[in-house]
RNA sequence: GCCGGAGUAGCUCAGGUGGUUAGAGCGUCGGAAUCAUAAUCCGCAGGUCGGGGGUUCAAGUCCCUCCUCCGGUACCA
């Protein structure tokens, strides 16, 4: 396999999700199942490999959140890193550790980040004017003054950019300016904050990004586009009470910038999940050697922290790993326009995964992931899919040949006598299919994965027409049971092959063929391993029909 | 405005370095089959590849231009 030489280990993150609202469907297509796939892969195929995961917690829209809903922010981040837990879980994410950036042990990951960083001297404090409210006692961020537009007069303004006429604008610019939470006049005030000097690690991040030959072509390109106008320091620190305060004195009222303190949150839950188990320093097995392969998994908006900044980060560190690739996936958007947490328009994971099978909504995204532009999802479709493909090719397989050995061969495996040539065919294909689906995880390549996955159940479905046990049955008796050995044989096949992306469907699977969990290896899924008179469990109904009715909303 | 991505069959999507009749799944229609959740299998039909211009023996693919959508634009993360 391609990472046994050169890697070792294989640490795998999905972008944090922001506590500031529930998780939708988008955030799964965008970040959390792909990677979930290339995890539950990635064990089947025997690598070491831990999946890291939580909540993004801090920062200005948590305390707007917070404003608004008239709670603490410390009560918005519960509710919402619990809720979005709870969901993921239900999904069947497959997290090895999900958990958020309000610990200790991130407020001290990121405090000594910090504090390396400024010991090195690469640090350095610049004052700048900012508008500062007096009735809030607080600085206000851009998007959160409104005023008239300098260039075209429109009265509503935001402070980062003129919704009207497009003009980038500096809050300070505006005329009129007022503050969006209480409507207040702001004051102007000057407060000095720390900057991290990006400018100084364009060089060796373009050298760095140009040795990746294998990554997807937006990001690449996306990244060269910024160094084309030329990186600028970035400010690291904020005026704000929720946050990372600053490690030392004479900085009261100030956090580390969550956009600078975030990704390290990767590092602090690494640090959690090995501290729950006992021994708190092996992340740096994962974190601080050459031979781990370190994989982020995030939608397009997201590719600035991940393929630039914190790389960037991680070079001034001097002792962390970098990202061996950052396969970023465009949007799912819904019904036609985009899923918006503002909007209310979006699907919740928290509202779909009681009433439909959490396998049958992670197949419809997974066979729409937006790998490679925008994607939609529709409600119709998820019927189609469940019902057509689903359902229909993998459920019926699956059901055909259990109420056949029920029937006929008192619900065991019949022994296989010699193979006819239609046999040894398909035997073949599991082996090539195998393979090929391989390859596919290995390269990130997930609706080829899955549908190549399906291709080998339409070719079971195909065998069993062709090979026609129903009317085998009454001459040859032998034979039609070794038809039937070959049949249950590919269930076995596919509740192996199906795990990434059906993890219940193939436990559920596996129950019914009355095989051991233990023998979840992508190695098995070629080999043909239920003994003859292997006894049965009764067959489940394994994908049901979502009727027109359900899907009317 | 600037940077990056996208626009391909009824629907959802694939189509490195330009090369014979542009692919898949689903849907539609026709046929076969009847073991099975009326589920399967075979076949037909369906596209002037967003518009316009150009390079070339040859363009979905390269160049120019225009339109539309998405992301970013450094104080949302």
């Amino acid at each position: 396999m391609e990472n046994s030489g050169k890697y070792r280990r294989i640490l795998v993150t999905s972008a944090l999700t922001y506590a500031n609202g529930d998780t939708h469907l988008g955030h799964i297509a965008g970040s959390i199942l792909p990677a979930d796939m290339y995890v539950r892969y990635c064990r089947l195929a025997g690598y070491d490999v831990i999946y890291v995961c939580g909540s993004d917690e801090y920062g200005t829209a948590i305390e707007m959140s917070a404003i608004k809903e008239g709670i603490s922010p410390k009560e918005i981040v519960d509710k919402y890193h619990f809720a979005n837990k709870k969901a993921y879980e239900q999904l069947g994410m497959s997290f090895d550790i999900y958990s958020r950036t309000s610990t200790e042990t991130h407020k001290k990951t990121a405090q000594d980040f910090f504090t390396n960083l400024y010991n090195k001297d690469l640090l350095y404090q610049k004052t700048e004017k900012q508008l500062y409210s007096e009735k809030e006692k607080r600085f206000l961020a851009d998007r959160f003054v409104i005023g008239t537009c300098p260039v075209c007069g429109f009265e509503e303004a935001r402070g980062d950019e003129c919704e009207n006429c497009g003009s980038a604008l500096s809050p300070l610019e505006l005329k009129y300016p007022r503050s969006t939470i209480t409507g207040d006049t702001p004051v102007v005030k000057e407060s000095t904050h720390f900057y991290f000097p990006l400018s100084k690690f364009q060089p060796k991040l373009e050298e760095w990004i140009n040795s990746k030959k294998d990554w997807k072509p937006n990001v690449v390109n996306y990244c060269k586009g910024w160094f084309k106008t030329g990186l600028q320091d970035r400010a690291i620190t904020r005026d704000l009470d929720w946050g990372v305060p600053l490690p030392m004195d004479g900085f009261d009222g100030k956090v580390i910038y969550v956009w600078f303190e975030a990704p390290m949150g990767y590092i602090s839950i690494t640090k959690e999940l090995f501290a729950a188990k006992g021994n708190e320093d092996k992340y740096k097995d994962y974190w601080c050697s050459d031979d781990t392969k370190l994989v982020h998994f995030l939608g397009k908006d997201n590719i600035i922290f991940h393929a630039i900044f914190f790389p960037a980060m991680i070079m001034a560190h001097g002792n962390l790993v970098l990202a061996e690739n950052v396969p970023a996936n465009e949007f799912m958007n819904l019904e036609g326009s985009k899923q918006s947490k503002s909007k209310g328009h979006a699907i919740y994971v928290k509202d779909v995964v009681d009433k439909y099978n959490p396998d049958s909504l992670r197949y419809a995204i997974a066979s729409n992931m937006p790998e490679n532009k925008d994607t939609d999802f529709y409600w119709k479709d998820l019927q189609a899919k469940n019902n057509n493909e689903l359902g229909a090719i993998l459920g019926n397989f699956v059901n055909r040949t259990f109420v056949f050995a029920g029937k006929y061969f008192d619900g065991a495996v019949p022994e296989a006598g010699a193979y006819a040539e239609i046999d040894i065919n398909i035997i073949n294909s599991i082996k090539s299919y195998t393979s090929s689906i391989a390859s596919y995880y290995e390269n990130y390549k997930f609706k080829d994965a899955l549908s190549e996955t399906m291709n080998l159940v339409r070719d079971a479905n195909k065998y069993f027409n062709d090979t026609e046990p129903w009317k085998v049955v009454k001459e040859d008796t032998a034979r039609c049971g070794t038809i039937i050995n070959v049949c249950l044989q590919l269930c076995n096949t596919f509740a192996i092959l199906f795990n990434p992306v059906l993890p219940f469907t193939s436990e559920k699977l596996l129950r019914m063929l009355n095989m051991p969990v233990e023998n979840l290896s992508w190695a098995n899924a070629e080999k043909l391993l239920l003994p003859a008179g292997h006894k049965l469990n009764p067959p489940e109904i394994l994908f049901r029909k979502i009727e027109d009715s359900e899907i009317e909303q």
